[in-house]
RNA sequence: GCACAGGUGGCCGAGCGGUUAAUGGCAGCAGACUGUAAAUCUGCCGCUCCUUGCGAGCUACGGAGGUUCGAAUCCUCCCCUGUGCACCA
């Protein structure tokens, strides 16, 4: 992928090939397609925004579907600008959610903001990455500015989003302030004068409120760029942190990639198109192989695993992350670097002298979220010492200090005990 | 403000005076099976403590009181959500 610094852009067909990709909807591509054959022409790249809450500092797989779209737009030097949305969040989005988010403090915005480009820009080039702050213009609207704008829409109008419908036949809350997110975000656009805005497919409702009002004000309507929501390991839902079904992008290697060698095999296909930077015929041919039994569904998931790792970690790390997974699931060996944690002998002392109380010691190792859930454990033999099933809730070591194989189910920790 | 309907464990949702840590479903965790998974089957699924026992204690059905030997279940007040009414009334 050339990496275009000037006003040379590449011909719009290419542009729009490595665009399309992955896009679940463009509004439209047709115009789209105008805009990129006008800023050919004149050299003026186009403005491309994305918004973000500052309000979920672990970024995950998940939420790089857009950033590699970003990248992309980058990459084909049109001007991404990276909108923290600092004043929206104080709202919060009610997407998908039945329950009115509470809205975040201005502290809390505020560092999140910084955790967040600092993730951000591992996927972003930071030197062609604009970083803007919608308080910038919002803060400045004030109240009779807010009441213009709001005259632009009416409540049916706010009442189509799907969200809001939904709740509101269901007689659930839906609260004023949250009738504001589209508008605000939308206001962002006209603001920024944005050419193209991407999001999520469940942002479409915003996205398009941004069309709207440009066009109230006078500006050509935004295109709009869709990417797919990304399932999380489950298969099933979105990918979210408070779903427990995420991958960070912050996780250590081997954590990454024994999560994505946990998706089922169906998923691994929208992982490859969505997190990977095989072409489509590749990840086609792939799918092909592995139909025709030519490959193993298994090694081609490996295969994914390795690329999107090491993405993050490097090469290396990857490739150890792969060999120790072969070990640890397949020959059913230990790894080789468990994290290792040390515990004070005296937090999870057994009765008689070098005894360990392994409820405790599960609890202290994080592995267990209670000493009663630890016990339960225990007693359906899922925990292993050293390899070995253990037995009940004690057990002696040799002499302090000593080190321990903890494993309960996937998950397994080296206990340093002192 | 008035009236009505609601508020139960991560979620949904039973229970409507007493073998109740609270039926059931989903999610989750573990075991078996497998190609890592998925599917399926089995077990678990509030917390703490220890003498790990079909042990003891604690906390829990929006909140606070009350009635009762005993309350998620009855009463009172309060909070929250939804709906209707709010000129004629």
């Amino acid at each position: 992928m050339p990496e275009t610094l000037s006003r040379e852009f590449l011909p719009v067909d290419e542009q729009m090939d490595l665009l399309q990709k992955g896009a679940a909807e463009i509004i439209r591509a047709s115009d789209l397609r105008e805009r990129l054959e006008e800023s050919r022409k004149t050299g003026k790249p186009l403005r491309v925004k994305a918004g973000f809450d500052p309000t979920a500092p672990d970024l995950h797989l998940g939420h790089t579907v857009l950033m590699r779209k970003l990248r992309h737009f980058q990459q084909l030097g049109h001007t991404v600008i990276f909108l923290v949305g600092d004043f929206t969040s104080l709202i919060g989005d009610p997407t998908g959610r039945n329950v009115t988010r509470k809205p975040l403090t201005r502290e809390q915005v505020d560092a999140n903001a910084e955790t967040y480009k600092e993730q951000v820009f591992r996927i972003l080039d930071a030197e062609k990455t604009e970083v803007r702050y919608n308080s910038e213009w919002l803060n400045k609207l004030g109240y009779e500015g807010t009441i213009r704008l709001t005259s632009h829409f009416t409540v049916s109008q706010m009442l189509e989003r799907e969200e809001f419908h939904r709740r509101f036949q269901a007689e659930q809350p839906i609260s004023l302030h949250e009738l504001l997110y589209p508008v605000m975000q939308g206001y962002d656009s006209v603001a920024l004068a944005c050419d193209v805005e991407l999001g999520g497919t469940d942002q479409k409702f915003n996205l398009l409120c941004g069309r709207e009002l440009q066009r109230h004000y006078g500006q050509k309507p935004q295109i709009v760029l869709m990417t797919p929501i990304l399932e999380g390991l489950d298969g099933v839902q979105k990918m979210s942190k408070s779903l427990g079904n995420a991958i960070g992008i912050n996780e250590p290697p081997g954590e990454m990639y024994g999560k994505l060698m946990s998706i089922n095999d169906e998923l691994m296909w929208k992982y490859f198109f969505l997190l990977t930077d095989f072409r489509g015929s590749e990840i086609e041919a792939l799918k092909t192989d592995v139909a025709a039994g030519r490959a193993h569904p298994m090694e081609v998931k490996k295969q994914l695993a390795r690329t999107i790792t090491a993405g993050f970690h490097g090469e290396a790390a990857a490739l150890s992350a792969d060999e120790n997974w072969a070990r640890m699931f397949q020959q059913k060996e230990a790894a080789e670097d468990l994290e290792e944690m040390a515990v004070a002998h005296a937090d999870v002392a057994g009765p008689e002298p070098n005894q360990v109380r392994l409820s405790k010691l599960l609890v202290a190792l994080g592995l267990a979220a209670s000493g009663a859930e630890a016990n339960r454990k225990i007693a359906e033999h899922a925990v292993k010492l050293d390899g070995e099933t253990a037995g009940g809730t004690f057990f002696s070591v040799a002499s302090l200090p000593a080190r321990v194989v903890v494993r309960l189910g996937k998950r397994a920790k080296i206990a340093a005990i002192v």
